[in-house]
Formats: C-alpha cells, structure tokens, sequence
DNA sequence: CTAAACCTGACACTGACCTGACAACGTCAA
DNA sequence: TTGACGTTGTCAGGTCAGTGTCAGGTTTAG
C-alpha cells in the first residue's frame, strides 16, 4: 500500500468506553487519535488541527453529528469522514447522502471492520469521494440505502438491505448463520436461523439479473461471490 | 505457518469445570494455559505475565468480563481476546465486539470450534490481515471457506475444511487418528476411526494435483508434509 | 506367512437448506 | 375506528449434498 504509515484520526463521540476502545486499537496500528465526546470539541478540534481522517457519531449529546458534518463540508473542507450509527432504520441514513459522509458503520462493528473501512476510505481519498459500491452490475449506495441491479432500481426491505450490507462489505468471506442473525436481529428479537435462509432466499432473487450470487457452504454459512 | 507453535492462554472462567475441559483440551497440543477464576485474578495474571491470548467470560463472581476487557484495551495492551457468552446474552458478544473483543464463542462450544477461533484470531495478528496460507501449490483461505489448488479453486466439505486446516497450521506434526477424531467430532458425535481414514483419502484427491502429501505413519498417525 | 492396519468404491441416511404459504404486526389514510 | 397494505418471521413439506459405515481389497510389520 503506497499510503503514509500513520494517519492522525479524530474520533468524534460520546460513549467513553467505546470511544477508549477504539482509541487504543488504531494507536496499537500507531495512528495519532484525538477524541471529542461533543460536537462543541469536535468544531474546536477541526478549527485548531488537520486530520486525514474523521469518525463521526451521529447521536451526541449536544446535537446531531450531521450538522457537524454539514458546517464542515460547507467550509470547504474534504476530510473524509466515515459515520459511526447505531443500528438503524434505512431512514436513518437518508440525509446523510448530500453532506458528504464517505462511509459509514453500524455499531457494533468489528474492529477489523473498521480499520478495513479506514483504509478503504484513505485509499480512495487519492480519487475522489467515491460513496456507492458497484459489483458485478449491482450498485450499493450505503448512504442513501438504494440499490440498482443492472440499471434498473430496486427496493429492498429493510431486513435485505441490511443483510446485503454486511455481505457485500466483505464480499468472499463465509458468514455463519449464527453471526448474520447476531447482526440482523437486536438482543429482544429471537429469530430462528431459518429466518436467515428466508431472507438469504429473497436476497438472492432480487440479485439473479446480477453477476452476484449468495454461495451456501453447508455446515459453514453463506459468502457473496462475483462470478467472472 | 511462520506461527509459534506453542502458545501462552490466560483462561478468565469461573465454572471450574468447563475450565478444566477447556485447559486440559488445549495443553493437549503443547500449549500453556493459566487459569483464573475471578476478575481480580485475571488482573494479577495479566500484570505479571505476556500471554498470546485471552478466552474471556463474561459473567464473573466478582464483575463484569467487559470491566476487564476496556481496562485492558486502555492499558495499550493488544492482547487479542476472545469472549465467552453464554446463549442468551446475545447482547454482550455484541456489545463486546465494540469494546475490542477480536472474536465470540457461545456456550456450549464444541472444543473444535474454540480452536479453530484461536487459530483464526492468531493468525490474524500475525500476519496482519495476511490470513491465507500457501503451501506447496496450495492456497488455504479459511476466512473464504475455500482453497485453490494449482491456481483452480476446488471446493471442499466443511470436514474436508476442517481436516486441512489441522493439519497445515502445523505441518511435519504427527496427528493420530484419535486425535484428529477428537477435534473433528465432538463429544455427541461418535465416529469410527475408518471415518478419519476416508476423510483423510478424499483429502488426498483433492491435493493430489499440489506438492503436499499426507504421509501415513502406520500405528502412529498421518502427517502432513512439503515434498520438494 | 499372518494379522493388523490402512485404503477405497459404493451406499444409505440424516439433517441442513430451500421455498411457497400464512399469520402477526405495524403503518397510514380516510 | 376501520380497512388496505407492506413487512416480517414461522412453519411444513420437499430436496439433496454431505456424511459415516461397510465390505472387500491392498499394504506393511514382525
């Protein structure tokens, strides 16, 4: 990777303990990290420094990350910013499209996840903001939640979009059902994994016109591949 | 490969029999495991010695596993942890992950998984994202589910997977059958040692085409080798 | 040479997976 | 409130790939 070894990050939010935890993990990687738990700190820090990288909640307790977002980008600023939100509704997100988030993730994350979605952003940042993921003739806009498969917009429900999102955040990984369901479904929601095999069924369906396909590994999970 | 083969566990669990099962299991491939029933133990253990990896539970005597985890991720340590969480606190694995856990494992485990895990977490701190391994012609991916043999992909069985993955994170090692049964099957399953055999044949169709071989070392076991 | 260990093609079975239908639930407008 | 509508998870029935056993053949140690 031709990338500068060590970025300088600001991590904008408001959970302590969270925040600590992935403070900690991007300085093992040796990252310069600076943390505001409001937006307040946050336009100060942004004022005072230069960062290549920001993460940014949404919710904090002194208003929405996306206004932040907003001053920041109207000021000409191109820092890339990649959204930190809860597990949400699709609606959610709508509005983040026009501010100019470079990505986003749900908590929880995987941390590898993350640092995955960090140097996805910082690769791309040589080019130009590029939000949309495209894939054997499937266009994924995460921001807005839409999709379009060979031109044609389709909309999905919430369930398979969100099920799309994971698996094509890591196209050719296996999946187990037990970890698409610990995504999918908050803890009070008990799903059975036959759940997982409907929604894998109804995904797939609206992907056949695509050169994607959801492979089953008996026994192991489901993987998205891009057949040639 | 390029992996120590002898690894150093710190084992937080405060049911002292599946302690015992998890520790005896795993001294059963060389490595050290220390045991510590209590968080405040754990604490001591840390700060005395390194270890190469944590298994965590959760709900301990005295607090939370989550307490220790977020100290332990301020202290700068990278220690990869893995979690352990019963069924119904699907809440906590979730939440864990967030708080820098690298890996879940619900109780009841199979022992096969857990190892697996360990392996998968290890190998993923050793070489930094660079989980694949090749060998002899042969392209491992256990993160894909899949290996490539010769530059074609072969798709094997989720046993066929798992026998590979034994015996090539430690090449040159003798497994006995009984051995190799133990980690392929768990306790419920109760196969005849013939099964290793086949499973152990069909391998061998598969990397027929590569430079490895598996070597029958008759009464003693099969091993699995680079032949130049 | 003999017995034990190992190999392997064939086969039956099980359970993992798929899918159409449906009921429960929430939403929205009137 | 009512009813129409979209979404969601469960269920039951069917399919088939993966699995382990077996029987008979082959190899090896002693």
């Amino acid at each position: 990777m031709g990338l500068p070894r060590f970025m300088k990050y600001l991590l904008v939010e408001d959970n302590q303990e969270l925040a600590n935890a992935v403070s900690s993990r991007l300085r093992l990687d040796g990252h310069v990290i600076e943390h505001a738990a409001t937006l307040e700190d946050a336009t100060a820090f942004v004022e005072i420094g230069e960062y290549d990288l920001i993460l940014l909640d949404i919710m904090l307790p002194d208003g929405d990350g996306r206004t932040f977002l907003r001053n920041h980008r109207s000021s000409n600023l191109d820092t890339p910013v990649i959204i930190l939100t809860a597990r949400s509704q699709v609606s959610d997100r709508i509005g983040s499209l026009d501010l100019g988030a470079d990505d986003y993730v749900t908590k929880p994350f995987d941390h590898a996840e993350l640092e995955a979605r960090c140097r996805a952003v910082l690769r791309r940042k040589a080019g130009k903001s590029q939000t949309v993921i495209e894939m054997g003739g499937v266009v994924f806009d995460p921001v807005a939640g839409a999709i379009s498969v060979r031109g044609n917009n389709v909309s999905l429900r919430n369930r398979e979009l969100r099920l799309l999102e994971l698996l094509i955040n890591a196209p050719g990984r296996v999946f187990s059902k037990q970890k698409l369901a610990d995504r999918l479904f908050s803890y009070d929601e008990d799903a059975s994994e036959n759940a997982i095999e409907v929604y894998i069924g109804r995904l797939r369906k609206h992907l056949e016109p695509s050169d994607i396909k959801i492979t089953t590994l008996r026994g192991l999970g489901y993987r998205l591949d891009h057949d040639a």
